[in-house]
DNA sequence: CTAAATGCAAAACCTTTGCCTCAAA
DNA sequence: TTTGAGGCAAAGGTTTTGCATTTAG
């Protein structure tokens, strides 16, 4: 099993104190928080992490593919584990984030870049829906 | 033939002469302009106008759905007159924006959101791609 | 005339950076 | 030991806001 601390060392970086709390805490958490919630988190395990250690690394670990950066809308960076392609549908009425992944989607976004003459590099998808009653 | 000012008439805008030449300005932009780019170009018609009125006209005709706000991930709020559906890609390269419209795509989200227990109420994609080499 | 809009400057946010100190390898 | 990392506080960029003044309707 190859945890994010190794996946950390394989991708170069030295490990602090204060950089495995950050990971871990993305790591485990169950929401795509923002950077003043790892913050609030981070101190709440060591209250000597500064905010500019958590831009720091946070940014670190988005270029080394270990996390990405989700943008919902409202105007904060949320971030989450990588782990493969997905997208999200934001519940408007609660902020809720849920993710899924459609093939046909994928292959679709590619198609359309490709009969536009370009090759997709990267895309960004998010659904705003309301809960249907169920009936 | 409705204009633009009558479609804020319309949405029970009062029309003054700030928001004349902004609402003016963005209908007639061929791009994506970002605030501040709206504001450099008012004032070159009357550099008595602000920038937090551009701001204020901005989120007012927004929420009239005169004009839609684009995000395409440089931390800036862009804005284009309200048209119907349409996507965006972005060459990566340059910045340059293409509208592209796909019914195919649109179904496809609207059915991933049912299927997911909800009723689409909005969205946001972006393609980013690199021009293909002709060959 | 009167409510609403503007200008200006200050403030509010989120994020980045300089610099000196501290710690990982 | 040495180079990179962290803390702190200041600065940056975008957007919002308070308040006195002006203006559309």
């Amino acid at each position: 099993m190859t945890n994010i601390i190794d996946k950390c060392l394989e991708a170069g970086l030295r490990i602090t104190n204060q950089r495995r709390i950050i990971i871990e805490l993305i790591d485990s958490a169950d929401d795509h928080p923002d950077v003043d919630t790892i913050y609030r988190r981070a101190i709440d395990i060591d209250d000597t992490i500064s905010l500019a250690t958590i831009y720091r690394t946070v940014s670190l670990l988005e270029q080394a593919d270990l996390i990405e950066k989700v943008e919902v809308g409202d105007g904060k960076a949320r971030y989450e584990l990588a782990r493969g392609h997905h997208e999200h549908l934001v519940d408007v009425d609660n902020g809720d984030i849920h993710e899924f992944y459609h093939a046909e989607l994928e292959e679709l976004k590619e198609k359309i870049a490709r009969d536009m003459g370009f090759e997709l590099v990267g895309h960004r998808l998010e659904l705003f829906g309301r809960k249907l009653k169920p009936n």
